[in-house]
DNA sequence: CTCATTATTGCAAAGATTTGCGGAAACCAA
DNA sequence: TTGGTTTCCGCAAATCTTTGCAATAATGAG
């Protein structure tokens, strides 16, 4: 079992009903140790329920993402997942050249994220938080 | 004249074509003072040139942002632009809840900016940085 | 000005994600 | 268990953005 069951009660608790599609997407996220895109996870879950269209694993992710369950990571342009793990928290960087993504420990954003909430009363998502850019192997590849 | 004409220059000296496609949206972007959405800019170009595709302005806009020449804005789920303005630099912050974007100083980016340059190599895209968040109107709204 | 070269465009289609709607199923109270 | 209420789902279509390809046009040389 990878421990999402907390994760479930959870859910529940706010008034969210478990079907199998919901367990299904969740459970695939869980069980793959990185990333996961969209239609990865689709793939997963249709093998043990068939008949499960893209559109719920999207409004699923989606609202696991919003509950904090998984964490979106945009790579390319296409949306990715993972696991949201409480004591591996992280942020990502990005290159926009070869899709590389790079882990960012959250002391990085601390001072951007208590600054935006104090002087603007703004609250970022720093959870779901992706900095776009080029990364060191794509750079030096560019200067020749 | 919107102060474009410089951008026109260093476009075509990059080995660019002047396309009356480009000039127009370019024109367009620069005409308006905030952000705005890809299909509004179409629709604009479409008054003097009803044969150009939206494809050719999704293409022109990718191009002027890599270029530096505009600066892209994630608002909602829509790709929205406006003319990058080296004496009013500034970045964004976006409410997930109401779309409502406020702009943010350079100053608040200076330091993660360095830090991810130095410690990871990492050139992060900082003149299209755009972070998502709650602005604090919905935050009050919300605790309701 | 004319021509050849090569970037750029329009068109059509693909790709990725979201949304409206009516029927299906989860949940809870009885 | 059963039934009623309300959420959720499959389906189909819409929306937004990107891409392949053959035809077109911008540019620079002669
Ligand atoms: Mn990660
Ligand atoms: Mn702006
Ligand atoms: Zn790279
Ligand atoms: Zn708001």
């Amino acid at each position: 079992m990878s421990g999402h069951g907390s994760a479930v009660d959870r859910l529940r608790t706010q008034g969210y009903r478990m079907t199998p599609q919901r367990l299904s997407v969740l459970d695939i996220v869980a069980g793959k140790s990185g990333h996961v895109g969209a239609d990865e996870v689709w793939n997963q879950v249709k093998i043990q329920h068939p008949y499960v269209d893209l559109a719920t694993v999207y409004r699923t992710l989606q609202l696991l993402k919003r509950e904090g369950v998984v964490t979106e990571v945009v790579i390319g342009n296409k949306l990715h997942f993972e696991l949201t793990d409480q004591q591996n928290r992280h942020h990502h960087m990005v290159c926009s050249h070869c899709d590389a993504v790079q882990t960012l420990s959250p002391a990085y954003l601390d001072e951007l994220n208590r600054r935006l909430q104090r002087e603007f009363g703004f609250a970022p998502d720093v959870e779901n938080f992706t900095i776009g850019g080029v990364c060191s192997k794509c750079q030096t590849a560019e200067s020749e």
